[in-house]
DNA sequence: TCACTGTATATCGATACAGTCAATTTTATT
DNA sequence: AATAAAATTGACTGTATCGATATACAGTGA
């Protein structure tokens, strides 16, 4: 049985590193998007306001921290979300930053 | 009715640094602590090996997210967890951890 | 007012990483 | 082979921030 217990230090880091793999702007609109469906790196290039060099490498963190697919087909690319973690993860986080967001203002998020 | 709309840079860029929070291990640290229940800041400091500056430094990263309570008692300052939220997120990570690492190793995350 | 304890802040070195540009790899096409 | 298209990688820059040291501040009691 799983006990609860001090998590010694190097547990901590694995747990605060899979946190920044969400802690960048760009990542979770690469998520958002995918939450439609997979995409092409071009598609996803497409879509944000960066540069490919920057979405591949952005992608690279997210697909080694398990939370995308890869698949090949020709020349291109295509990612697809593989961990429905993302899912909610986002809903927690989106939904308490709404119930926060509505006592002030109007922005609603939902990724 | 919330509506599902793209997320702007903005609306992005909160929601990142809401996980920022999340992502360093002294404060992981320090919230697995509180979850026992209000600690003054010496507490902490006795229980985690690092300076007294650096604890405050996170717990005030930590209050400004609005995960803590602060309450001064004399020249004490207590802080506890403000936010369910936060426990429900660690349950999600953790247990998605604790799948993970099952697969290869016996390590148990819970904070 | 002075000294003491507990907490917060200022500054700094070291490190991490997002983003850019250029070069490279990979696959398909002619 | 040669070329083109799609994606990745490497070197680099600028920025952010962790942790440390030293200092300042707030509350309490003598």
């Amino acid at each position: 049985m799983a006990q609860t217990t001090e998590l010694d230090r190097q547990s901590l880091e694995k747990i605060a590193s899979f946190f920044k793999v969400f802690a960048e702007p760009t990542r979770l609109a690469i998520l958002q998007m995918l939450r439609q469906g997979p995409a092409s790196v071009n598609d996803i290039v497409a879509s944000l306001s960066t540069s490919q060099a920057n979405i591949s490498k952005q992608l690279k963190t997210l697909y080694e921290a398990d939370l995308l697919l890869r698949e090949q087909r020709g020349t291109q690319v295509f990612y697809s979300i593989s961990e429905p973690l993302v899912f909610d993860l986002c809903e927690l986080v989106c939904s308490k930053l709404n119930r926060r967001a509505r006592a002030e203002s109007a922005v609603v998020y939902e990724i």
